[in-house]
DNA sequence: CATCATGATTGCGG
DNA sequence: CCGCAATCATGATG
Protein backbone atom coordinates (compact mmCIF):
# COMPACT_ATOMS: atom_id res chain seq x y z
CA UNK A 1 0.00 0.00 0.00
CA UNK A 2 2.98 2.66 0.82
CA UNK A 3 4.15 1.84 -2.32
CA UNK A 4 1.00 2.41 -3.87
CA UNK A 5 0.53 6.08 -2.59
CA UNK A 6 4.22 6.60 -2.88
CA UNK A 7 3.31 6.30 -6.95
CA UNK A 8 0.58 8.43 -6.93
CA UNK A 9 1.40 11.28 -4.97
CA UNK A 10 4.63 10.74 -7.00
CA UNK A 11 2.76 11.51 -9.96
CA UNK A 12 1.63 14.81 -9.56
CA UNK A 13 5.01 16.44 -10.32
CA UNK A 14 9.04 16.39 -10.45
CA UNK A 15 9.67 15.84 -6.88
CA UNK A 16 9.03 12.26 -7.73
CA UNK A 17 12.27 11.24 -8.70
CA UNK A 18 13.88 12.49 -5.98
CA UNK A 19 11.25 11.38 -3.63
CA UNK A 20 12.06 7.83 -5.11
CA UNK A 21 15.19 7.35 -4.75
CA UNK A 22 14.95 9.29 -0.80
CA UNK A 23 12.93 6.16 -0.36
CA UNK A 24 15.50 4.09 -1.24
CA UNK A 25 18.57 4.35 1.09
CA UNK A 26 20.67 2.21 -2.06
CA UNK A 27 19.66 4.83 -4.51
CA UNK A 28 20.80 7.13 -2.09
CA UNK A 29 24.51 5.81 -1.55
CA UNK A 30 24.72 5.19 -4.94
CA UNK A 31 23.92 8.81 -5.73
CA UNK A 32 26.62 10.27 -3.37
CA UNK A 33 29.45 7.54 -4.94
CA UNK A 34 28.27 8.72 -8.01
CA UNK A 35 30.53 11.88 -7.48
CA UNK A 36 28.04 14.02 -5.89
CA UNK A 37 29.90 15.85 -2.95
CA UNK A 38 29.81 14.13 0.56
CA UNK A 39 26.32 14.89 2.16
CA UNK A 40 24.50 13.27 4.43
CA UNK A 41 20.86 12.74 4.97
CA UNK A 42 19.66 15.67 6.28
CA UNK A 43 21.61 17.92 3.28
CA UNK A 44 19.49 15.54 1.11
CA UNK A 45 16.15 15.86 2.77
CA UNK A 46 17.01 19.81 2.50
CA UNK A 47 17.49 20.03 -1.13
CA UNK A 48 14.60 17.90 -1.53
CA UNK A 49 12.25 20.66 0.74
CA UNK A 50 14.01 23.09 -1.57
CA UNK A 51 13.09 21.52 -4.68
CA UNK A 52 8.90 22.92 -4.31
CA UNK A 53 10.44 26.39 -3.53
CA UNK A 54 12.10 25.94 -6.65
CA UNK A 55 10.58 27.63 -9.80
CA UNK A 56 9.56 25.25 -12.63
CA UNK A 57 11.67 25.93 -15.12
CA UNK A 58 14.40 25.24 -12.46
CA UNK A 59 13.13 22.04 -11.86
CA UNK A 60 12.69 21.16 -15.52
CA UNK A 61 16.52 22.03 -15.99
CA UNK A 62 17.67 19.65 -13.02
CA UNK A 63 15.42 16.90 -14.26
CA UNK A 64 16.72 17.22 -17.57
CA UNK A 65 20.38 17.00 -16.57
CA UNK A 66 19.93 14.26 -14.11
CA UNK A 67 18.26 12.73 -17.14
CA UNK A 68 21.04 13.08 -19.17
CA UNK A 69 23.12 11.72 -17.01
CA UNK A 70 25.33 8.78 -18.76
CA UNK A 71 24.95 6.24 -15.91
CA UNK A 72 21.03 7.12 -15.62
CA UNK A 73 19.95 4.15 -17.48
CA UNK A 74 22.48 1.69 -15.51
CA UNK A 75 20.64 3.13 -12.42
CA UNK A 76 17.20 2.99 -13.37
CA UNK A 77 17.72 -0.71 -14.02
CA UNK A 78 19.07 -1.27 -11.02
CA UNK A 79 16.46 0.72 -9.27
CA UNK A 80 13.79 -1.55 -11.05
CA UNK A 81 15.31 -4.75 -10.27
CA UNK A 82 15.24 -4.07 -6.58
CA UNK A 83 12.04 -2.86 -6.51
CA UNK A 84 10.94 -5.35 -8.64
CA UNK A 85 12.28 -7.77 -5.31
CA UNK A 86 10.28 -5.95 -2.94
CA UNK A 87 7.04 -6.26 -5.63
CA UNK A 88 7.35 -9.53 -5.59
CA UNK A 89 7.96 -10.31 -1.91
CA UNK A 90 5.11 -8.38 -1.23
CA UNK A 91 2.99 -10.01 -4.01
CA UNK A 92 4.22 -13.00 -2.64
CA UNK A 93 1.76 -11.98 0.95
CA UNK A 94 -1.25 -11.41 -0.95
CA UNK A 95 -1.39 -13.84 -3.71
CA UNK A 96 -3.47 -14.24 -6.38
CA UNK A 97 -7.45 -14.05 -5.23
CA UNK A 98 -8.90 -17.31 -5.87
CA UNK A 99 -12.30 -17.65 -8.08
CA UNK A 100 -14.57 -15.96 -4.95
CA UNK A 101 -17.39 -18.76 -4.17
CA UNK A 102 -19.44 -16.10 -3.34
CA UNK A 103 -18.98 -14.55 -6.68
CA UNK A 104 -19.32 -17.65 -8.68
CA UNK A 105 -23.06 -18.32 -6.49
CA UNK A 106 -23.92 -14.73 -7.96
CA UNK A 107 -22.85 -15.18 -11.01
CA UNK A 108 -24.76 -18.16 -11.51
CA UNK A 109 -27.82 -17.33 -10.29
CA UNK A 110 -28.41 -14.17 -12.33
CA UNK A 111 -27.40 -16.63 -15.37
CA UNK A 112 -30.18 -19.00 -13.93
CA UNK A 113 -32.43 -16.14 -13.47
CA UNK A 114 -32.12 -14.70 -16.97
CA UNK A 115 -30.29 -11.55 -16.15
CA UNK A 116 -27.08 -12.14 -16.74
CA UNK A 117 -27.51 -14.28 -20.01
CA UNK A 118 -28.36 -13.64 -23.26
CA UNK A 119 -28.76 -10.03 -23.70
CA UNK A 120 -32.62 -9.03 -24.71
CA UNK A 121 -32.65 -11.18 -27.21
CA UNK A 122 -36.01 -12.67 -26.79
CA UNK A 123 -37.64 -11.63 -23.15
CA UNK A 124 -39.80 -14.74 -23.36
CA UNK A 125 -36.72 -16.59 -23.33
CA UNK A 126 -35.51 -15.38 -20.31
CA UNK A 127 -38.72 -15.77 -18.86
CA UNK A 128 -39.14 -18.97 -19.67
CA UNK A 129 -35.54 -19.86 -18.42
CA UNK A 130 -37.01 -18.40 -14.82
CA UNK A 131 -39.90 -19.87 -15.12
CA UNK A 132 -38.30 -23.52 -15.48
CA UNK A 133 -35.42 -22.50 -13.13
CA UNK A 134 -38.40 -21.57 -10.02
CA UNK A 135 -40.62 -24.34 -10.52
CA UNK A 136 -38.44 -27.08 -11.85
CA UNK A 137 -41.65 -28.32 -13.18
CA UNK A 138 -43.35 -26.53 -16.24
CA UNK A 139 -45.77 -24.41 -14.16
CA UNK A 140 -46.39 -21.77 -15.85
CA UNK A 141 -48.88 -19.30 -14.42
CA UNK A 142 -49.41 -17.30 -17.35
CA UNK A 143 -51.80 -14.57 -15.73
CA UNK A 144 -48.71 -12.79 -13.96
CA UNK A 145 -46.07 -13.47 -16.00
CA UNK A 146 -46.52 -10.41 -17.65
CA UNK A 147 -46.25 -8.31 -14.50
CA UNK A 148 -43.18 -10.74 -13.44
CA UNK A 149 -41.51 -10.06 -17.22
CA UNK A 150 -41.61 -6.80 -17.14
CA UNK A 151 -40.03 -6.31 -13.34
CA UNK A 152 -37.58 -8.78 -14.42
CA UNK A 153 -36.63 -6.52 -17.43
CA UNK A 154 -36.22 -3.41 -15.70
CA UNK A 155 -34.16 -5.45 -13.21
CA UNK A 156 -31.69 -6.53 -16.05
CA UNK A 157 -31.53 -3.23 -17.76
CA UNK A 158 -30.27 -1.71 -14.42
CA UNK A 159 -28.29 -4.37 -14.00
CA UNK A 160 -26.92 -4.45 -17.35
CA UNK A 161 -26.21 -0.28 -17.45
CA UNK A 162 -24.58 -0.27 -13.58
CA UNK A 163 -22.30 -2.79 -14.89
CA UNK A 164 -21.58 -1.47 -18.14
CA UNK A 165 -20.90 1.71 -16.03
CA UNK A 166 -18.25 -0.25 -13.49
CA UNK A 167 -16.47 -1.91 -16.13
CA UNK A 168 -16.12 1.65 -18.31
CA UNK A 169 -14.49 3.47 -15.65
CA UNK A 170 -12.78 0.66 -14.36
CA UNK A 171 -10.66 0.56 -17.86
CA UNK A 172 -10.67 4.37 -18.03
CA UNK A 173 -9.31 4.15 -14.61
CA UNK A 174 -6.80 1.77 -15.18
CA UNK A 175 -5.93 3.61 -18.61
CA UNK A 176 -5.59 6.56 -17.10
CA UNK A 177 -3.32 4.94 -14.21
CA UNK A 178 -1.41 3.03 -16.72
CA UNK A 179 -0.93 6.30 -18.49
CA UNK A 180 0.70 8.01 -15.58
CA UNK A 181 2.84 4.99 -14.66
CA UNK A 182 4.44 4.79 -18.31
CA UNK A 183 4.57 8.70 -17.75
CA UNK A 184 6.88 8.09 -14.64
CA UNK A 185 9.03 5.26 -15.82
CA UNK A 186 10.84 7.90 -17.55
CA UNK A 187 11.54 9.36 -14.34
CA UNK A 188 11.28 6.60 -11.61
CA UNK A 189 12.12 3.44 -11.86
CA UNK A 190 8.54 1.61 -12.76
CA UNK A 191 8.97 -2.01 -13.70
CA UNK A 192 6.48 -3.48 -15.40
CA UNK A 193 5.45 -5.97 -13.01
CA UNK A 194 4.60 -2.94 -10.75
CA UNK A 195 2.02 -1.38 -13.28
CA UNK A 196 0.49 -5.05 -13.60
CA UNK A 197 0.42 -5.57 -9.94
CA UNK A 198 -1.84 -2.04 -10.16
CA UNK A 199 -4.10 -2.67 -12.52
CA UNK A 200 -4.92 -6.05 -10.54
CA UNK A 201 -5.41 -4.18 -7.72
CA UNK A 202 -7.88 -1.74 -9.25
CA UNK A 203 -9.39 -4.81 -10.74
CA UNK A 204 -9.68 -6.22 -7.33
CA UNK A 205 -11.40 -3.05 -6.28
CA UNK A 206 -13.95 -2.80 -9.21
CA UNK A 207 -14.89 -6.49 -8.90
CA UNK A 208 -15.51 -5.91 -5.28
CA UNK A 209 -17.97 -3.43 -6.06
CA UNK A 210 -19.81 -5.69 -9.04
CA UNK A 211 -19.77 -8.37 -6.13
CA UNK A 212 -21.96 -5.43 -4.15
CA UNK A 213 -24.00 -4.71 -7.99
CA UNK A 214 -24.71 -8.51 -7.91
CA UNK A 215 -25.61 -9.10 -4.62
CA UNK A 216 -27.72 -6.18 -4.57
CA UNK A 217 -29.62 -7.54 -7.91
CA UNK A 218 -30.10 -10.91 -7.00
CA UNK A 219 -32.19 -9.75 -3.56
CA UNK A 220 -34.17 -7.32 -6.14
CA UNK A 221 -34.69 -10.53 -7.85
CA UNK A 222 -35.54 -12.78 -5.20
CA UNK A 223 -37.99 -10.49 -3.90
CA UNK A 224 -39.50 -10.02 -7.11
CA UNK A 225 -40.02 -14.19 -7.43
CA UNK A 226 -40.90 -14.44 -3.82
CA UNK A 227 -43.75 -11.80 -5.24
CA UNK A 228 -44.61 -12.71 -7.98
CA UNK A 229 -44.25 -16.12 -8.52
CA UNK A 230 -45.29 -17.89 -4.96
CA UNK A 231 -48.72 -18.80 -6.51
CA UNK A 232 -49.80 -18.96 -2.53
CA UNK A 233 -49.83 -15.60 -2.09
CA UNK A 234 -51.28 -14.68 -5.65
CA UNK A 235 -54.28 -17.08 -4.66
CA UNK A 236 -57.28 -16.05 -6.93
CA UNK A 237 -60.39 -18.11 -7.46
CA UNK A 238 -61.11 -19.96 -10.38
CA UNK A 239 -63.91 -17.78 -12.59
CA UNK A 240 -67.04 -19.28 -11.99
CA UNK A 241 -67.81 -21.30 -15.15
CA UNK A 242 -63.92 -22.77 -14.63
CA UNK A 243 -65.52 -24.40 -11.44
CA UNK A 244 -68.59 -25.45 -13.41
CA UNK A 245 -66.59 -27.22 -15.96
CA UNK A 246 -64.61 -29.06 -13.34
CA UNK A 247 -67.36 -29.64 -10.93
CA UNK A 248 -69.48 -31.15 -13.95
CA UNK A 249 -66.47 -33.59 -14.74
CA UNK A 250 -65.53 -34.15 -11.19
CA UNK A 251 -69.58 -35.09 -9.89
CA UNK A 252 -70.73 -36.74 -13.65
CA UNK A 253 -67.33 -39.25 -12.68
CA UNK A 254 -68.07 -39.16 -9.40
CA UNK A 255 -67.56 -43.14 -9.36
CA UNK A 256 -63.82 -42.52 -10.56
CA UNK A 257 -63.07 -38.85 -10.21
CA UNK A 258 -59.19 -39.48 -11.66
CA UNK A 259 -59.14 -37.63 -14.48
CA UNK A 260 -56.22 -39.20 -17.17
CA UNK A 261 -54.03 -36.99 -18.59
CA UNK A 262 -55.80 -36.23 -21.42
CA UNK A 263 -58.63 -35.55 -19.29
CA UNK A 264 -57.03 -32.91 -17.35
CA UNK A 265 -55.53 -31.58 -20.63
CA UNK A 266 -58.71 -31.06 -22.15
CA UNK A 267 -60.08 -29.73 -18.95
CA UNK A 268 -57.11 -27.51 -18.21
CA UNK A 269 -57.83 -25.76 -21.90
CA UNK A 270 -61.40 -25.21 -21.34
CA UNK A 271 -60.83 -23.99 -17.95
CA UNK A 272 -57.63 -21.59 -18.89
CA UNK A 273 -55.88 -23.14 -16.30
CA UNK A 274 -53.02 -25.64 -16.13
CA UNK A 275 -52.85 -29.15 -15.79
CA UNK A 276 -51.23 -29.40 -12.58
CA UNK A 277 -53.66 -26.94 -11.66
CA UNK A 278 -56.52 -29.21 -12.09
CA UNK A 279 -54.73 -31.89 -10.74
CA UNK A 280 -54.81 -29.64 -7.55
CA UNK A 281 -58.31 -28.79 -8.14
CA UNK A 282 -59.46 -32.75 -8.30
CA UNK A 283 -56.92 -33.32 -5.46
CA UNK A 284 -58.47 -31.04 -2.97
CA UNK A 285 -62.22 -32.15 -4.18
CA UNK A 286 -61.46 -35.56 -3.61
CA UNK A 287 -59.80 -35.01 -0.15
CA UNK A 288 -62.98 -32.42 0.74
CA UNK A 289 -65.67 -34.07 -0.40
CA UNK A 290 -65.06 -37.37 0.79
CA UNK A 291 -64.28 -35.32 4.29
CA UNK A 292 -67.61 -33.99 4.30
CA UNK A 293 -70.00 -35.73 1.72
CA UNK A 294 -73.23 -33.88 3.42
CA UNK A 295 -71.58 -30.76 2.83
CA UNK A 296 -71.38 -31.24 -1.06
CA UNK A 297 -74.55 -33.38 -1.12
CA UNK A 298 -76.83 -29.98 -2.85
CA UNK A 299 -74.34 -29.15 -5.39
CA UNK A 300 -73.71 -32.77 -6.13
CA UNK A 301 -77.69 -33.06 -6.65
CA UNK A 302 -76.84 -29.86 -8.74
CA UNK A 303 -74.48 -31.13 -11.12
CA UNK A 304 -76.29 -34.57 -11.06
CA UNK A 305 -79.28 -33.05 -12.45
CA UNK A 306 -77.14 -30.93 -14.83
CA UNK A 307 -75.07 -33.55 -16.17
CA UNK A 308 -77.76 -36.13 -16.44
CA UNK A 309 -80.24 -33.66 -18.06
CA UNK A 310 -77.65 -32.86 -20.51
CA UNK A 311 -77.15 -36.67 -21.19
CA UNK A 312 -80.07 -37.25 -22.18
CA UNK A 313 -80.43 -34.59 -24.56
CA UNK A 314 -77.38 -36.02 -26.23
CA UNK A 315 -78.54 -39.50 -25.84
CA UNK A 316 -81.76 -38.23 -27.21
CA UNK A 317 -79.87 -36.30 -29.95
CA UNK A 318 -77.20 -38.95 -30.86
CA UNK A 319 -79.59 -41.46 -31.42
CA UNK A 320 -83.01 -39.49 -32.56
CA UNK A 321 -84.58 -42.56 -30.64
CA UNK A 322 -87.58 -43.05 -28.40
CA UNK A 323 -87.76 -41.50 -24.70
CA UNK A 324 -89.67 -38.54 -24.67
CA UNK A 325 -87.24 -35.95 -23.41
CA UNK A 326 -85.91 -36.77 -19.87
CA UNK A 327 -88.93 -34.61 -18.58
CA UNK A 328 -87.24 -31.64 -16.53
CA UNK A 329 -91.32 -30.85 -15.31
CA UNK A 330 -90.15 -31.31 -11.62
CA UNK A 331 -89.19 -28.70 -8.90
CA UNK A 332 -86.59 -26.12 -8.05
CA UNK A 333 -84.04 -28.53 -9.34
CA UNK A 334 -85.62 -29.08 -12.49
CA UNK A 335 -86.13 -25.45 -13.03
CA UNK A 336 -82.86 -24.89 -12.41
CA UNK A 337 -80.96 -27.45 -14.35
CA UNK A 338 -83.30 -26.24 -17.53
CA UNK A 339 -82.04 -22.25 -17.12
CA UNK A 340 -78.54 -23.87 -17.40
CA UNK A 341 -79.22 -26.31 -19.90
CA UNK A 342 -77.26 -24.49 -23.13
CA UNK A 343 -74.33 -23.99 -22.16
CA UNK A 344 -73.99 -27.51 -20.22
CA UNK A 345 -74.94 -29.13 -23.10
CA UNK A 346 -72.09 -26.96 -25.25
CA UNK A 347 -69.87 -27.55 -22.53
CA UNK A 348 -70.17 -31.29 -21.83
CA UNK A 349 -70.16 -31.45 -25.78
CA UNK A 350 -66.90 -30.29 -25.84
CA UNK A 351 -66.13 -31.78 -22.89
CA UNK A 352 -66.33 -35.24 -24.76
CA UNK A 353 -64.53 -34.06 -27.83
CA UNK A 354 -67.86 -33.36 -30.11
CA UNK A 355 -68.86 -36.95 -28.44
CA UNK A 356 -66.02 -38.89 -30.14
CA UNK A 357 -64.79 -40.97 -27.18
CA UNK A 358 -68.06 -41.21 -25.39
CA UNK A 359 -67.04 -44.62 -24.63
CA UNK A 360 -65.35 -44.56 -21.49
CA UNK A 361 -67.38 -41.74 -20.10
CA UNK A 362 -70.65 -43.80 -20.96
CA UNK A 363 -70.79 -45.43 -17.92
CA UNK A 364 -70.92 -42.59 -15.62
CA UNK A 365 -72.91 -40.65 -17.66
CA UNK A 366 -75.34 -43.61 -17.69
CA UNK A 367 -75.00 -43.37 -14.09
CA UNK A 368 -75.61 -39.93 -13.34
CA UNK A 369 -78.81 -40.30 -15.99
CA UNK A 370 -79.82 -43.09 -14.01
CA UNK A 371 -79.96 -41.40 -10.67
CA UNK A 372 -81.53 -38.14 -12.38
CA UNK A 373 -84.54 -39.88 -13.21
CA UNK A 374 -84.97 -40.71 -10.15
CA UNK A 375 -83.95 -36.90 -8.85
CA UNK A 376 -86.06 -35.21 -11.71
CA UNK A 377 -89.40 -37.96 -11.01
CA UNK A 378 -89.28 -37.02 -7.00
CA UNK A 379 -86.34 -34.65 -5.66
CA UNK A 380 -87.49 -35.22 -2.16
CA UNK A 381 -87.78 -38.57 -1.67
CA UNK A 382 -83.74 -38.69 -2.18
CA UNK A 383 -83.77 -36.97 1.64
CA UNK A 384 -86.01 -39.72 2.91
CA UNK A 385 -85.06 -42.56 1.48
CA UNK A 386 -81.51 -41.77 0.35
CA UNK A 387 -81.63 -43.18 -3.26
CA UNK A 388 -79.56 -40.98 -3.88
CA UNK A 389 -76.15 -41.81 -2.60
CA UNK A 390 -73.65 -41.53 -5.17
CA UNK A 391 -71.08 -43.42 -3.54
CA UNK A 392 -70.46 -47.19 -3.29
CA UNK A 393 -72.94 -46.81 -6.36
CA UNK A 394 -70.82 -49.02 -8.29
CA UNK A 395 -67.19 -49.99 -7.58
CA UNK A 396 -66.47 -46.34 -6.51
CA UNK A 397 -64.03 -47.54 -4.00
CA UNK A 398 -62.06 -44.28 -3.69
CA UNK A 399 -63.57 -42.79 -0.81
CA UNK A 400 -63.15 -45.59 1.77
CA UNK A 401 -60.10 -45.83 2.84
CA UNK A 402 -59.73 -45.14 6.33
CA UNK A 403 -61.92 -42.40 6.31
CA UNK A 404 -65.40 -43.86 8.17
CA UNK A 405 -66.57 -40.41 6.99
CA UNK A 406 -67.98 -38.13 10.20
CA UNK A 407 -71.36 -39.29 10.14
CA UNK A 408 -73.99 -37.42 10.46
CA UNK A 409 -73.39 -35.20 13.01
CA UNK A 410 -71.14 -32.54 10.82
CA UNK A 411 -74.39 -32.70 8.10
CA UNK A 412 -76.43 -29.70 7.92
CA UNK A 413 -79.25 -28.83 9.72
CA UNK A 414 -82.21 -30.95 9.28
CA UNK A 415 -83.44 -34.69 10.23
CA UNK A 416 -80.41 -35.51 11.84
CA UNK A 417 -79.91 -38.66 10.83
CA UNK A 418 -82.17 -38.93 7.61
CA UNK A 419 -80.75 -36.64 5.35
CA UNK A 420 -77.81 -38.36 3.94
CA UNK A 421 -78.25 -42.76 4.56
CA UNK A 422 -74.39 -41.87 4.78
CA UNK A 423 -72.14 -44.81 3.89
CA UNK A 424 -74.11 -47.68 5.02
CA UNK A 425 -76.32 -47.90 1.87
C1' DC B 1 -62.66 -8.47 11.97
C1' DA B 2 -63.89 -13.40 12.54
C1' DT B 3 -64.97 -17.14 9.78
C1' DC B 4 -65.40 -20.02 6.02
C1' DA B 5 -64.01 -21.26 1.15
C1' DT B 6 -60.45 -22.47 -1.75
C1' DG B 7 -56.13 -22.89 -4.44
C1' DA B 8 -51.41 -24.27 -3.49
C1' DT B 9 -47.68 -26.53 -0.95
C1' DT B 10 -45.52 -30.06 1.84
C1' DG B 11 -44.54 -34.61 3.73
C1' DC B 12 -45.38 -39.33 3.27
C1' DG B 13 -46.17 -43.77 1.18
C1' DG B 14 -46.60 -46.74 -2.87
C1' DC C 1 -44.26 -39.44 -10.18
C1' DC C 2 -49.09 -39.69 -8.26
C1' DG C 3 -52.46 -39.37 -4.78
C1' DC C 4 -53.66 -38.44 -0.01
C1' DA C 5 -53.76 -35.83 4.15
C1' DA C 6 -52.53 -31.90 6.64
C1' DT C 7 -51.49 -27.27 6.42
C1' DC C 8 -50.74 -22.63 4.72
C1' DA C 9 -52.21 -18.29 2.89
C1' DT C 10 -55.37 -15.59 0.67
C1' DG C 11 -60.24 -14.31 -0.95
C1' DA C 12 -64.91 -13.70 -0.01
C1' DT C 13 -68.56 -12.90 3.16
C1' DG C 14 -71.34 -11.35 6.86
Amino acid sequence: MDDQTRMLTGLTGLAGLAQADVGDPDSVRKQQSLGQPQQDIGDILQQIMAITDESLDEAQARKHALNCHRMKPALFSVLCEIKEKTVLSIRGVQEEDPPDPQIMRLDNMLLAEGVSGPEKGGGSAAAAAAAAAAGGSPTDSSIEHSDYRAKLAQIRQIYHSELEKYEQACSEFTNHVMNLLREQSRTRPISPKEIERMVAIIHRKFSSIQMQLKQSTCEAVMILRSRFLDARRKRRNFNKQATEVLNEYFYSHLSNPYPSEEAKEELAKKCAITVSQVSNWFGNKRIRYKKNIGKFQEEANLYAVKTAVDAANVSAQASQANSPATPNSAGSPGSYSLSHTGDAYLSLRSLNGEGLNIAPSLQPQVDTLHRATHLTGGYEELSGSGLYTPHRLDANSWQDTTTTTPPSVTSPPGPPGSVHSDTSN
